[in-house]
DNA sequence: CCTTGACTTGGAGCGCGCTCGAAGTCCTAA
DNA sequence: TTAGGACTTCGAGCGCGCTCCAAGTCAAGG
């Protein structure tokens, strides 16, 4: 069950640029090819798709994905690196969110002052 | 008791450059000037720096920064559509939160399975 | 008087992550 | 046979948000 690139770019949530672009950009391994020289997904390549995306959403910058995808390419034995690699990047991204729900414990405080003011809106 | 633009910076967490770019993008208005045409920041302006600081980290696009700090020059009669401006921000913001927890969840998936196969680390 | 250093301006440059355009190939259906 | 459409490659372009440079001004201290 192989999908073109279109229906992998729908299935992921990108576009077909886009994953010709990670592709390119090294994120992507050995896509397989039709006959006709198209693109070919297989369901590995889509869950791997799948997770990048979620790295990419966490805000992970396309440099480090590529460093994880490189080493478990590499094998088995990196997989202490590769779970210390998303464990830093999980930490980041908390406290990111820690950073972002103090900004916006502002911002909420800032619109509760408007309503006090503005009661109908 | 008014601050120089170093000073300013060190107080905001941003760099210098960034808030001569700030006031030539249009979020700061009329920054006083010392006799040497140095940049003099009052409170009010300081106050405004942190709070639009805390609408950029929480991803709000400098245009939209641009656009409610040019509501709140033009007056008073503006804050109903500042305060929707914040509304609808805070909920994308939270919206994107919630994503990012998502995400994160998947990602602390994976962690769990690193760890499960690599006990040690 | 001269140096030092913080500041000024305008504009160029950069890193990131796509996004798109042009020109060409191939398959399918009318 | 031909038209349409999905795909291919390579490289250029773009939007964002800074970040930095060059050349100049000014005030204070030695």
């Amino acid at each position: 069950m192989e999908l073109t690139i279109s229906e992998t770019a729908e299935a992921a949530g990108v576009s077909a640029h886009t994953l010709r672009y990670y592709e390119r950009a090294g994120l992507l391994r050995a896509v397989g090819r039709a006959g006709s020289g198209h693109r070919r997904y297989s369901e590995r390549d889509l869950a791997w798709i799948d997770f990048l995306t979620k790295l990419r959403s966490t805000g992970m910058p396309i440099r480090q994905v590529r460093r994880y995808a490189e080493l478990a390419w590499a094998g088995e034995h990196t997989e202490p690196e590769r779970l210390a690699l998303l464990e830093a990047h999980r930490d980041q991204v908390r406290a990111q969110l820690a950073e972002t729900e103090r900004c916006l414990a502002r911002i909420d405080f800032k619109i509760d002052t408007y309503r006090e003011r503005n009661p109908s809106a």
